[in-house]
DNA sequence: GCGACAG
DNA sequence: ATCTTGTCGC
């Protein structure tokens, strides 16, 4: 796994887990780092993850599992799950510093580097465009997807029932993600570029890995696995 | 003051 | 996120 990840973990844990101007101080540091391009072809693609958190019953400490998947096989490989204190509580827009610690410890787990990852949550989708899966991607060098199953920020056009069909989303004039419609008839979910992918390619790639639910497999399966951990322990 | 508000 | 069974619809 690629280093980079001690700055977030050190920056989280050792200040007071409600310093919001920190955290957004951070996050407008990272906005600048994303890279929103990037066309990872198919045949390049050997591995995807998902990646998802929960927390426990007692509510103290943080579930974060990682799935991963080959390509084009689109066979479970590995499950790894992982647990760490809670750092920061739940607030809009800075879902990353309460998830991020325990994904990166579960990533860290993995005997291969995965050559995406689909995180449950927004990517550029974000009022600073950091969101969830830019932050990952930022801070791990890797290339991400963010897929969130509610709206953040940004607005977009209606869209067809039809299995396939997506919309621009806009924010304040960028074009910050897609709603993409999985399933006939079923809500769509909102797709944003993580890091080192564009617009394009996210949808696509959330579009191939979808079977026959609303959400991509990588990311169901990681919500399983942390559902299942969660109950078991 | 009144909504909106990823997981 | 999580609490939770059956049930309406394709």
């Amino acid at each position: 796994m690629p280093e980079g990840n001690e700055s977030l973990r050190i920056e989280i844990q050792s200040k007071p887990a409600y310093d919001i101007e920190e955290a957004k101080n951070l996050q407008l540091k990272l906005a600048g780092e994303v890279v929103q391009s990037g066309n990872p072809l198919p045949d390049r693609i050997c591995t995807i993850a998902g990646v998802d958190a929960s927390i426990s019953r007692d509510n103290k400490s943080m579930i974060g599992s990682v799935v991963l998947f080959n390509w084009p096989k689109f066979e479970l490989l590995s499950i790894m799950n992982c647990t760490e204190p809670v750092f920061f509580p739940y607030i809009p827009e800075y879902l990353s510093f309460r998830e991020l610690p325990v994904i990166l410890s579960a990533l860290d787990k993995l005997t291969v580097t995965p050559d995406l990852i689909i995180v449950d949550g927004h990517g550029t989708a974000h009022p600073r465009r950091i969101g969830i899966a830019s932050h990952l991607g930022v801070v791990t060098g890797l290339v991400t997807i963010g897929c969130a199953k509610r709206r953040l920020t940004g607005s977009c056009e209606e869209i067809g029932t039809e299995k396939g069909e997506f919309a621009h989303c806009i924010d304040r004039g960028d074009r910050i993600g897609s709603v993409v419609r999985t399933r006939n008839n079923v809500s769509p979910v909102w797709v944003s570029a993580g890091h080192l992918i564009d617009q394009d390619a996210a949808v696509h790639w959330v579009l191939r890995t979808v079977t026959k639910y609303r959400l991509p497999e990588p990311i169901r399966a990681a919500h399983q696995a942390a559902s299942r951990f969660r109950k078991a322990n």
